[in-house]
DNA sequence: CATAATTGTATCCTTAAGCAACATATTATC
DNA sequence: GATAATATGTTGCTTAAGGATACAATTATG
C-alpha cells in the first residue's frame, strides 16, 4: 500500500515526474514527436524538449533513425516532426515463473517487448525451495553477459502461493512451501543489488495480459486462469488490485451451487483435472487427453458436450458472484482449459444473463488469445511499470 | 475514472499540491506547528511557512488562539511552535439522502465535523423525481442566509439506486425511478453554481463510516448497510472502490446456499423483511418488531435464537465468498438489522471460521459503531474530499 | 546563567516551467 | 513555381516555488 498523504513536489520532483510521464506516454503511443508529447503532457514545446533532451542523455530515448522512417508523407501542413522512440535495449527487465512442474525465465525490453523465453522442466514439490531458487536464477541469468547484466533493472518472480502484502509467501500449497521469504532468498543468490518483486501466478497473468493493451483499459477486468487449480486476477485501470492482504481474486474455492455442483467449490468443478476424470469416465478411455475432448465439444458428441455445458453454468455462477462484488466491466479466460471457452461461448453468457438481474450490466468476456503472455512474462512486467513509475530507482540512485 | 496518464506537473501545480497536502495533513492531525507540517510533507520549514501563508489569507487555516490553547507545558526544549488550525466555518458541504420513507440533510464544516442534520418524513415512491429534489433543496437550504451559502462548496445526493459513472441513474427500483439525471435536476432547481455528486446510498455511508476514521484505514474495508435491502460499499485505501460502472458492493442479489437458504439471495434472507416475517410467524404476533425480535434473541427465546442463527449463517457465507474476491481486512455492519450482531457475533465468526480456508486470513469485523454516520453524512464526506483535492475547484475558479 | 534545541522568518540560490521569437521544413494556394 | 500558411524545434528571458543558510525568539537542561 502507497503512502496516504498527497507527497509534496520540489523543483526536482517535477522534472522527474515528468521524465516519468514522458516515458509511458512514449511506451504507449511508440513514437512521438517532441511537440506530440507537449501536448499530451500539457506541457509547453520547449519544456518538452527540455525533458526529452535529458532523457536520450541517458540513452532512454532516441530519435527514430530518418532512413529506416521511410519518407512517409505527412498528412498536415508544417514542419513534421521528429519521431521519438523508446531504446529498447537501454535496460531490460527479467520474469521468472516457478511453477509445479516447470520454471520459465523471460527477457523483456523497455517497450515491454518479449526478447527471448527459456522454459525447462521442475518438479517443484520434490524440491526445496533454495532448489528451486538455484535453478531459476540459473535458468535466467546463465548466459547473460556481466555489462549485459548491469542494465537489468528488475526481477519479478511469480509462485502459484498465497503471499502476504511484504512480499513473503505465506503458503504455496502445489510447492509444499511455508512461510518462506523468497525475495530474500533471491536477494542473497544474486551477486549484484537489483530490485526484486514477488507475486502470486494469477495476479502476474493479469498484469501480462492487461499489459497487451494498448491504451491501457480504464476499468475493471477480472483475469481468470485456468489449469489443474483456478486463480484470478484484478486490475483496476491497468493496476493491480491486491486487496487487503494480498489475496484478492482467490476464486477458485468460492462455492458454486446449482444442480450439478453438489457443495463443490469452483476449482473442483472447473478446473483441468475434473473434466478430465469425467471425461475420461464417460468415455472410457484412460488415457484421454483435453485435447480429445475439445475434439469431441466440437463434434457435439453428447456425453462431451454434456460436461461442458455444466462447466459453462458453474463458471457462469462464479463469474456472476464475483461481479455482484468488483463488477467488472470486462473479464479475459486464459490458461489451458479456457480453450473450452469459445465452443460454449453462447452458453456461458445465457447462464450469466439468466443468473445476473435484468439491469446489471454484464462484462464482455473474452479469451486470452496470445499464449505466451504467461505469469514469467507479467512478472518482468511488474518491473517494468515499477521503472516507469516514481518508485523507479533511477532517482533514488542519482541523489 | 481518472485520467490514466500521470499529469504533468508546473510551477503553479506544485503549490497547489502542496496546499491541498497541507490541508489534508491538518484534516487528519487537527492540530500542527509550521515545522511539524515541513516534516510531514518533506518540505523546508520556509516552504511550509509560505503555504500556511497563502491558506491563511484565502482563510482556511489560522493560528490557534493562544488564551484558548491553556498554555500547555511543553515536552521538548527549543521554542514551542504556533499551532495551526483550519478555520470550521471557512466552508461547508451538504449531504442529502433520499430515501424510501424519508429525506435526510446534514451539514458538515471543513473539519468534516456535523453541524447539524435534519430529517423529514418523505414517501419516495409516492412522488415523482422533480417532487422530491424539491423537497430534499427545500430541506437543506431553505434557512440558509444567502452570504452563508456563497461558502457552500459542494453538494452530495445519496439515494437507493444504481448509478452509472458519469453520475445519472440508472434504475432506482425502491423509488420507482429510471434513467435519470438527477445532477442535471438539482443543478436546474438551484440558483447558484455548486459541484455536485451523486452515490448510491450504501456507498454514500461506506464513505461517511470511513471518513470516522483517523488515519484512514489502510487496506480494504467493507462495508455492509442491512436495511430492508442489503447493499455494500467498499474502501480501498480510503477511496471508494466503484467497479466497472459504478455497481460494485452490489451483494444483495449474491445467491446464497446452504440448509435453511434454498436459492434465496442475501437481500430475502438477512433483510429485515425477512427477519420480521419469520419472527411473526413463529411468534404468531403481527405487529411484532425488530427491536422485540432482538430482546427474545437476548433472552434466548429458542424460536428467535434460531432465526438468528440462520441470519449468521447465511450472512457469514456472503461474506466469505466477498472476501475471496476483494479480500477485505476489516467488514463494517450498518444499518439497523446490523445491531443482531453483537449478540451472534461468535457465530458469525465461526461460520465465517469453517467457510473459509484454513490460512486465508479472516476479516475483523465490527458493527457501526455511530448511527448517524448515515449516508447523508456519506455524501457530504464526498465533497468534502473533493475539496481537499486537485479537483477542487479552488484552483480553476482563480485560474 | 550558559548552552542546547527548536521554531519561524528573511535573504539568496537553484531548478524548471512558461513565453515569445525565430529559423526551419512542409503543405496549400494562387 | 512563388508565396502564404502552418507546424516544429530551439534559444533567451521571465517567473514561480522549493532549498539552504542565517538569525532572532523561546524553551529546557545542567
Amino acid at each position: 500500500m502507497k503512502e496516504l498523504t498527497l507527497l509534496a513536489s520540489s523543483p526536482r520532483k517535477i522534472r522527474q515526474t515528468n521524465e516519468i510521464a514522458a516515458l509511458r506516454a512514449l511506451h504507449r503511443a511508440d513514437r512521438l514527436s517532441r511537440a506530440d508529447l507537449a501536448r499530451i503532457l500539457n506541457l509547453n514545446r520547449s519544456s518538452s524538449g527540455h525533458i526529452i533532451a535529458e532523457l536520450t542523455a541517458a540513452g532512454l530515448v532516441r530519435e527514430v533513425n530518418e532512413e529506416k522512417a521511410a519518407r512517409q508523407t505527412y498528412s498536415r501542413a508544417g514542419r513534421p516532426g521528429v519521431m521519438l522512440e523508446l531504446v529498447p535495449d537501454a535496460v531490460f527487465f527479467l520474469g521468472i515463473e516457478i511453477g509445479v512442474e516447470h520454471i520459465t525465465a523471460t527477457e523483456i525490453d523497455l517497450r515491454a517487448a518479449i526478447i527471448r523465453t527459456r522454459s525447462e522442466p521442475f518438479d517443484g514439490p520434490a524440491h526445496g525451495v533454495e532448489e528451486a531458487v538455484r535453478h531459476a536464477i540459473a535458468l535466467a541469468c546463465s548466459d547473460l553477459s556481466p555489462d549485459r547484466l548491469e542494465r537489468c533493472e528488475g526481477i519479478g518472480i511469480s509462485t502459484p502461493s498465497q503471499l502476504n502484502l511484504n512480499g513473503t509467501i505465506h503458503s504455496a500449497p502445489l510447492l509444499g512451501w511455508k512461510n518462506v521469504n523468497l525475495i530474500e532468498l533471491v536477494r542473497q543468490s544474486l551477486p549484484f543489488q537489483i530490485p526484486l518483486m514477488v507475486e502470486n501466478d494469477a495476479n502476474a497473468f493479469a498484469i501480462g495480459a492487461g499489459y497487451g493493451d494498448r491504451p491501457i483499459h480504464a476499468g475493471v477486468t477480472l483475469f481468470v486462469v485456468m489449469e489443474s487449480g483456478v486463480g484470478s486476477g484484478i486490475l483496476v485501470d491497468g493496476i493491480l488490485f491486491r486487496g487487503g492482504h494480498g489475496l484478492a481474486g482467490e476464486i477458485g474455492h468460492m462455492q458454486v451451487e446449482g444442480a450439478p455442483a453438489k457443495g463443490r467449490n469452483l476449482e473442483q468443478i472447473v478446473g483441468l483435472t475434473n473434466i478430465l476424470s469425467e471425461y475420461r469416465t464417460v468415455t472410457g478411455r484412460r488415457e484421454a487427453t483435453f485435447e480429445d475432448f475439445l475434439a469431441d465439444v466440437r463434434d457435439r458428441v453428447p456425453e462431451a458436450v454434456s460436461i461442458a455445458e455444466n462447466w459453462a453454468k458453474a463458471l457462469a455462477y462464479a463469474l456472476v458472484q464475483t461481479c455482484r462484488v468488483i463488477d467488472a466491466d470486462r473479464i479475459v479466460l486464459g490458461g489451458s482449459v479456457a480453450q473450452l471457452y469459445p465452443l460454449v461461448a453462447a452458453r456461458l453468457a445465457a447462464h450469466m444473463q439468466a443468473a445476473q438481474d435484468m439491469n446489471f450490466p454484464l462484462p464482455n468476456v473474452q479469451l486470452n488469445a496470445e499464449a505466451n503472455f504467461g505469469p514469467a512474462f507479467g512478472a518482468a512486467c511488474m518491473l517494468h511499470q515499477r521503472y516507469l513509475s516514481l518508485e523507479s530507482n533511477r532517482f533514488s540512485e542519482e541523489d
